[in-house]
DNA sequence: AACGAGTCCTGATCGC
DNA sequence: TGCGATCAGGACTCGT
């Protein structure tokens, strides 16, 4: 999503506002947007975990997180509103971001980036899984350290950003490792293995622009097409693909869970 | 430190 | 056809 909303929003500049609904913004600033945003350039559009970051001329950041069912979209100023739009932003070239959010977990916030921290609004986040820094040192350091389960760890997003549930089956699978395990008994073979997962299962999701499972959709509306590539999340009770026997479907750190009891160790 | 439960929401699906 | 229970890509808070 952030590289396509960089291609299409960067260098242009926003023009009129519209907040249709307040309280999703963690900043007080809904009702001083249409003063605060017309006229302000887009010069990044950057992402930190699961948090994109719209950054303005000024320093200002347009902060979004989707949490389940929060949608950014871009279309024409006359395309149809979605039922749960809650924001809408004109561009200089007659086109719309828009943020609907049906479940209304998603949030906005609007401010310098110093702030947005000071705040809390964006919270101290761990290491991004597709850089340098995911380093197998850096992966080892933050598993021997606790004796959390796997899914429990992967799911902070202070240790590691911008896993989710998906993500993170989809990885234990790949890795062999059930997410059960107790991250501190993972021997240095399966942390190697679970973090060269973790980057693999990301790089393709990303290829096959993201997993439509049931509402995600690009800025476009176009569905990803990774769903139809997961190896175990909502797959319980079903074959596995490696060995065929039923995949269990339990509950870890709160969330569904789905893995092979007998490729997973 | 870690974990479970409860909370925030709407909508799809399923059993009766 | 209707109705209630259950569940869903996330992430807080609170109590143990």
């Amino acid at each position: 999503m952030v590289r396509d909303l960089r291609a299409e929003l960067v260098g242009r500049s926003f023009a009129s506002v519209t907040v249709l609904r307040a309280d999703i913004w963690r900043t007080p600033l809904a009702e001083m947007l249409p003063s605060l945003l017309p006229g302000e350039r887009i010069v990044a559009v950057e992402r930190r975990g699961k948090y994109i970051l719209v950054e303005l001329q000024s320093g200002d950041h347009l902060m979004v997180h989707l949490g389940m069912t929060g949608h950014l979209l871009v279309c024409e100023a006359a395309a149809p509103l979605a039922r749960h739009t809650h924001f809408r932003a004109t561009l200089d070239d007659g086109r719309e971001l828009r943020f609907d959010d049906v479940r209304r977990f998603g949030r906005l916030a609007y401010g310098a980036r110093p702030a947005l921290e000071d705040a809390g609004v964006l919270p101290a986040l761990g290491l991004e899984p597709l850089t340098a820094g995911f380093s197998q040192e850096a992966f080892d350091g933050l598993m021997r350290r606790t004796t959390r389960t796997v899914k429990a760890a992967l799911l902070d997003q202070a240790g590691i950003a911008g896993l989710g549930n998906i993500y993170i089956d989809e990885a234990c699978f790949l890795a062999g490792v059930r997410p059960t395990r107790r991250c501190h008994r993972l021997t240095r073979a399966q942390r190697a293995a679970l973090r060269a997962a973790i980057q693999a299962v990301l790089v393709k999701a990303i290829a096959n622009r993201g997993s439509s499972v049931d509402d995600y959709r690009d800025i476009w509306n176009a569905r990803g097409s990774h769903q139809d590539a997961l190896q175990v999340y909502g797959r319980g009770g079903e074959p596995c693909f490696r060995c065929g026997r039923a995949l269990k479907r339990t509950v870890v750190a709160g969330r569904t869970t789905v893995f092979c009891s007998h490729c997973q160790r």
